[in-house]
DNA sequence: GAGAACCTTGCACACGCTTGCAAGGCGGGC
DNA sequence: GCCCGCCTTGCAAGCGTGTGCAAGGTTCTC
């Protein structure tokens, strides 16, 4: 009793049903051929005994698991957590469904992520954060996995790869910046130095620099709320404080925004201008009401779930390895009208 | 090649190490007898391989699968996001593996979250929002598989509730709200009807009561930031305002600070103290600066975690069934001090 | 009405693993 | 020297499913 009874097999349904075995397996197969009067007498005994396929064996047999994994650190972040859910949802709508792996701990845990993944014959696993050792990134896609990375510039092969056009989205910063009149220019950024960050400030800088301006680049900590309050105090105790800064992330421009305001007793857009990136939920709180770039989390999930059903052979999936998607600027308060 | 070369299995590190394939699994078998020598030379030919344990056979096998599913909705709130972060990195901590359920859409999702439970063979499901059925709900019971229950109070019989001294908690809210030399107080909840909220409900206004104080009670939407300035726009156009609001939730309680400052021109906590309820990140911003109670997320993940570990009988697993967590006050800027 | 084409169904094997069982090897106690 | 017990190891049965194959049944065509 302990052990409460196991799951009801197969084999039971068919003896209620008065079939072989094979019919029961036949009638959870979609596409198998199966009489309708044999199925509708399985699904009776099926209701009956509360019998359910065992995904285990069925992925055992299929090599094929229906399960994906989804690696992913920071996963209670705002921009972070709905990347989560859209993936979830759009595998779901997929007829997969998501692991999740935490890679928070150490460093080689995307590695440890990795075989776990393995390990339950995932059909595939999304990174979303850290980089996969090339050996074991190797023996995935060996073994018939399939990988994404998001946000992640590897140069694996047989990956899809996942970006958004940060340096190009920089550059429209710069031209908001300098419409409203800027030109003490800055970058606030977390020292993480991830792809997608570094994008954006080289984009920043070599835009600023397309209009003869010069950026004061910070970098510190991770991609906090705190690190943007800290970056506020770097930037604006300088001799000349700057008149505009974008800020890698809208947690960061958050932080930045509540330290130049309360600490500092200035007025956005007025005296300073501030950007943001993801617009996560709270960019669009009237206590911020932060002008920032649309992660296009939707079209993030669709294409990658859209990639992992996709038949394909090996070259095409090496063609079609890499998808590079717009960041919408969203519109709001923090910067002035140009 | 489109479909790579399958996984190795232990038939091949049996092989090629010169031993049986039982040596192989059992040397992967935590406790099982294996001889040093043996178990050198399979590992040795396991990593020259890349093999790693099929998880879905030995889960067949075992029974036990290793998976636990989350089964969630809001999932991208940062409350819920949190909660899942520390159920995920405590069942990787017990070596278990999370499968993650979004149930935003339907009603029925819930349950077919559970088939899909049922279905991959999990060790357990954790429910953090909405109610299963209970025929499926046994049925899970009667399959051997456990039941968690975060903040839902259902009476089902082989499950564990974990639940928060809600009652209890707003009582201190009165408490803190009357030693701030309030007495118009409002209490601002979404109409979901929740379990919790309405314990939270109904303990701020019978203790309010027992002050001798009466209670405006105003509903509105999820709860979300937006409905949250809907809650401030009806609460505060009314004939006589409150002076002391208890938000059901800090998501809530940002948006009826937002609304308060930016639309009515109020001064927290001056003119107006609010408390929210969850501890959310933003709460602690310094644009909110919320007093509010701290959801004890660790706590819950931990005693969710140990409990599926747990040996024992049913006799057992009834008597412990529920847990009831205290929630923390945590005092911020928007309460004036006593 | 006969033969072909098609649909349905059961059999049996395969998937990769765990584990009870029995046999073998080894050392220790008398 | 013998027997007993322990540790190790291989064998083989089984976990619950999918699916190729062949046999049987039905329908269609001419």
């Amino acid at each position: 009793m302990a052990q409460g009874k196991i799951y009801v097999s197969a084999l039971e349904v068919a003896e209620r049903a008065g079939v072989s075995r094979s019919a029961v397996s036949r009638t959870f197969t979609p596409g198998a051929s199966v009489s309708p009067e044999t199925r509708s007498k399985v699904i009776a005994a099926a209701e009956a005994l509360g019998y359910h396929v065992n995904q285990l064996a069925r992925g055992l047999m299929r090599n094929e698991s229906g399960i994906v994994c989804l690696i992913v650190s920071d996963m209670a972040t705002p921009y972070r957590s709905s990347l989560v859910k859209a993936l979830t949802q759009h595998l779901q709508n997929a007829g997969k469904i998501a692991m999740l792996i935490n890679t928070d701990r150490s460093d080689g845990s995307v590695d440890l992520a990795l075989r776990q993944a393995i390990r339950y014959r995932a059909d595939a696993s999304i990174i979303l954060s850290g980089l996969p050792d090339k050996s074991i990134a190797d023996l995935c896609l060996k073994s018939g996995q399939r990988l994404v990375l998001i946000n992640r510039n590897d140069d694996q092969d047989g990956t899809l790869k996942i970006n958004l056009d940060d340096r190009e989205a920089a550059g429209r910063v710069v031209t908001a910046f300098v419409r409203a009149g800027c030109s003490r220019l800055a970058f606030a950024n977390s020292d993480a130095k991830t792809p997608s960050l570094m994008a954006r400030e080289e984009g920043f800088v070599d835009a600023a620099r397309a209009h003869g301006l010069d950026v004061i680049v910070e970098r510190h900590g991770g991609t906090t709320y705190e690190s943007g309050k800290v970056l506020a105090q770097k930037l604006m105790t300088r001799d000349v404080r700057p008149d505009a800064v974008f800020c890698a992330t809208d947690l960061l421009a958050c932080g930045f925004l509540d330290a130049a305001r309360h600490q500092f007793s200035l007025s956005v857009p007025e005296e300073l201008c501030v950007a943001g990136f993801d617009d996560i939920q709270q960019a669009s709180w009237s206590s911020y009401n932060l002008t920032t770039f649309a992660q296009p989390v939707e079209a993030i999930a669709q294409e990658a779930v859209s990639w992992l059903g996709d038949e394909m052979d090996a070259d095409l999936r090496r063609s079609r390895s890499s998808r590079r998607l717009h960041a919408d600027l969203v519109w709001r308060g923090s910067i002035r009208a140009g």
